[in-house]
DNA sequence: TACCAGGATGTTG
DNA sequence: CAACATCATGGT
């Protein structure tokens, strides 16, 4: 008798621990009316050889690096969003970086209403909006990352891009295994920092694409540059304080501004495939100007950002 | 082979 | 300030 209450209480105290292990590291994360999980995946899964996250029967696997450790987490949609971290201590602090991470990541809390007014004002835009409905801007919360990513794809195709990267992370990045599966992330910018230009040449980075990696990761390393430091500051004052850095030019510091910094007017208005996308949805004859473009882009005032994710959202058919 | 690719920098008029 | 030249690297 002694020892099958003994047992029953090891059966149930192995029960709680399970319930506690699943269910301690489970987070629901309420999504806007305005969202969509579909164009969400549609986006995150436009190359192949996207390494910074992986997504395999509709859930999307991250990897993180929290206080120097890395956490993994798997993002799915079920009236909103649930994610479950694989990870040994999944403490409260934790749980809130990740959350506000995949808020960000997702940007949760645009006011996409708001953009859907602007767009009525043009109607090519306002089609894109009722075809990709509840798409939001795919972001990175971090700024070191969209930076190093803008950098690499300066000037060539995003396949080419794409490959760059992944030499890059896979060969200087951070890695965690799980279940036989590898996943990784960022090199960070002091591992980055420490390089040199020929340790780049052997993955075909072009010597000034190298460069301008150097440039970037040796300011966040050495702390001239950070994330925090460029959140408060006015977008001009922003803007300028990227293209400052030798290999950021316009483009690049828009691009940043729009994917890490919440500023939905930044406009890469140099971007090929914005001009390609624009031909395209408004069937002009050639390719438009960058002046052209400036001034067909004051209909989107206040959202030029959005706007032109839409119109790469497009690119993909 | 010439031209293109989610540009940037430097020089010239 | 705008137009041009040059830089690099791989893909088509």
């Amino acid at each position: 008798m002694f020892s099958k209450i003994r047992v029953l209480r090891t059966i149930i105290y192995f029960y709680v621990a399970i319930y506690f292990k699943i269910y301690a590291s489970m987070i629901h994360l309420e999504t806007p009316t305005e969202f969509s999980f579909e164009q969400t995946l549609r986006f995150l899964t436009r190359n192949q050889k996207e390494c910074l996250h992986f997504v395999k029967n509709d859930q999307v696997f991250k990897t993180l690096s929290i206080n120097n450790a890395l956490v993994l987490f798997a993002i799915s949609f079920d009236s909103g969003l649930q994610i479950s971290i694989h990870s040994e201590q999944t403490d409260e602090k934790n749980i809130k970086i990740i959350k506000k991470y995949v808020s960000d990541w997702f940007d949760l809390e645009a006011d996409l209403k708001t953009f859907y007014e602007v767009a009525q004002n043009d109607s090519v835009l306002k089609n894109l909006c009722q075809k990709f409905y509840g798409l939001r801007m795919i972001g990175m919360p971090d700024l070191f990352e969209s930076l190093i990513w803008s950098i690499i794809g300066q000037q060539i195709n995003l396949n080419f891009a794409y490959s760059l990267k992944e030499k890059l992370v896979q060969n200087f990045g951070q890695k965690l295994i799980f279940k036989d599966d590898v996943f990784y992330a960022l090199p960070t910018p002091e591992k980055l920092a420490s390089l040199n230009i020929e340790d780049f040449q052997p993955f075909q980075f072009s010597k000034s694409k190298a460069q301008y990696i150097l440039n970037v990761s040796r300011a966040f390393a050495e702390g001239h540059l950070s994330q925090e430091m460029l959140a408060k500051l006015p977008f001009e004052e922003i803007r300028q304080k990227l293209v400052a850095i030798k290999g950021i030019g316009n483009w690049t510091a828009n691009y940043s501004m729009m994917k890490s910094l919440k500023n939905y007017d930044a406009f890469p208005v140099e971007d090929v495939g914005l001009h390609n996308a624009v031909k395209t949805q408004y069937n002009l004859p050639a390719k438009p100007s960058i002046k052209e473009l400036h001034s067909m882009s004051e209909k989107w005032a206040g959202w030029r950002g959005y706007a032109t994710f839409y119109f790469w959202h497009s690119l993909l058919g």
